[in-house]
DNA sequence: TAATTAGTTATCCTTTTGGCTAACAGTTAT
DNA sequence: ATAACTGTTAGCCAAAAGGATAACTAATTA
C-alpha cells in the first residue's frame, strides 16, 4: 500500500475502530491513567495498549508516565484536522451545487424570454 | 471483531485510506463513471471497484447504471456524520475546560480573600 | 526485603484489507 | 454479426489489524 501515510490517514485510520473512538470520548472527559481507562473494555491490557500507541501516533491523544502510572489525555488539535478536512470537502460540494443552480437560473431565464419572443411573434 | 459495525465505523473506515478520500473528493467536484474515477489511479480496475463498494456502502457515495456505464455521485450527508461525530466531542471537551477554568478563577479568588486575611490579622 | 501494583515487551494466531489476474456479461458501435 | 467498450465476478495472495498469553521491569506498600 501507500507507503507514506498522511496525518489524515492516521488519523481517521485512529477513529475507524469502535473502541479507540470509545477511548477518544472517554478522554474528552479529562485525563485518565492507563488502568483507569481500560476497566470498561472487556479486553486484555496489551491489547488496549495497542490502541492507545495507535490513537498516540495519530495525534490524537498525548500521554505522559510518572512513576509507574501513566497519564493520557485528549490533543482536540487532531480532532480539528477531520473537522476541516469534512467540511471543506462540503464547502466545495456545496460551492459546485450553487453553480448548478445559477446556471439552471440562467436556463429558467432564457426559457421565459424565449417565451416572450414567441408571444409577440 | 466487533460484529455490529456503526455508521461511524463505516464512515470513518472508509476515509481512513487516502485512495478512498481521493475519489470522495473528486466526487465534490461532480459526477463521474466509474472508469473516468479509475483514471487517475495507478490500480486495476477491480481493485478500484473495491473502494467504491466500501464508499457505497459507508453511505458517502451512491450510483446508478444507465446502459454499460455506472455513474458515481456523492451523498455529501455522510461528510455531516463525522463533522457532528468531531464537533460534538470537541464541545464536550470544551465545556470540561470552561468548568476547570471556572474552577480555578474560584480557587484564585479564594486566594485573595485569604490574602486580605492575613493582611488585616 | 518481600509482595503488589501498573504498565510493557515479545510472540503467536486469525481475520480483514488491499492488491492482482483471468474470465465473464451486457451495451454500443462497425 | 462482430468487435470494442465498460463493468463485474471469482479466486488468489501478502501484509496489516486486532486479539490473546506469558514473561518482564520498575515503582510502591507492607
Amino acid at each position: 500500500m501507500a507507503n507514506q501515510l498522511t496525518q489524515l490517514d492516521h488519523v481517521f485510520g485512529a477513529l475507524s475502530d469502535a473502541t479507540r473512538r470509545a477511548i477518544v470520548m472517554r478522554l474528552c472527559e479529562g485525563e485518565t491513567s492507563v488502568g483507569e481507562l481500560a476497566k470498561p473494555f472487556d479486553m486484555a491490557l496489551p491489547s488496549l495498549m495497542k490502541h492507545l500507541r495507535i490513537l498516540e501516533d495519530s495525534g490524537l491523544i498525548m500521554s505522559e508516565k510518572t512513576g509507574r502510572v501513566r497519564t493520557c489525555s485528549l490533543q482536540p488539535k487532531a480532532l480539528g484536522t477531520i473537522e476541516n478536512w469534512a467540511a471543506t470537502q462540503r464547502a466545495i460540494w456545496q460551492h459546485r451545487l450553487d453553480r448548478l443552480e445559477h446556471y439552471i437560473d440562467k436556463l429558467k431565464k432564457q426559457e421565459k424570454s424565449n417565451a416572450r419572443k414567441r408571444k409577440s411573434k
